[in-house]
DNA sequence: TTGTTAATTGGCAAAAAGGCCAAATAGAAT
DNA sequence: ATTCTATTTGGCCTTTTTGCCAATTAACAA
């Protein structure tokens, strides 16, 4: 068991996941999106926080291809990408439940 | 789809686990302990960090029933307390494997 | 008791993340 | 062309996170 340069770049990938996960705006984002796309008005103004605040955490999950746009008029509608992530939440919530 | 006060709620909760996990360290703690309890001390040199910063990332994985600690002599050695974690491990490894 | 080792805690400074406003882009509509 | 509307980007400030050191606590060892 060592700490080695291999391993560690994988958990830093790993941690980079999570922290793209880590922020309750964004799991809201995963959660409404993954039935019907939504463009980035009706998101921010659905949560209630500034439009361009909602841009900054759609782009961070797009980086992460958690999420992908498409392009209707002058909208962009977002929708889930990686339909596994949603076991990430049914799992956090048995996590959860442990305590 | 709103985002009501009980949403809000539940996804600030998970946003946390997500917080906790969100960290190479802590995400090599889990990795190390999984199968073989360790202390803090064996951790910190194996990582190559203070032993209190070890000790922190520690307590915030014990904050959320992530890990568990059993004191033998003046060591704490600790093991991972909910299995359930690792499949959040090999669910990011599919996620990040699609991108 | 005294000394040694393990672990935690407090404090501080550096780094990262979050959120608003304002400005810039990109299209659509007129 | 001009005007609207949706989105993104840059800048700035606030909050949170991280990590070291130093001090403290706890427990074993002699």
């Amino acid at each position: 068991m060592a700490m080695n340069k291999e391993i560690e770049k994988e958990f830093l990938e790993k941690a980079e996941l999570f922290k793209a996960l880590a922020h309750p705006t964004r799991l809201f984002i995963i959660h409404a999106v993954k039935d019907k796309s939504m463009s980035v008005k009706e998101l921010s103004e659905i949560v209630g926080i500034d439009i361009s605040t909602m841009s900054k955490h759609l782009d961070i999950l797009k980086k992460h291809k958690i999420i992908e746009g498409e392009k209707v008029k002058n909208f962009i509608y977002y929708r889930l990408a990686i339909p596994c992530v949603l076991n990430f939440m049914s799992c956090a919530i048995k996590v959860i439940g442990k305590k």
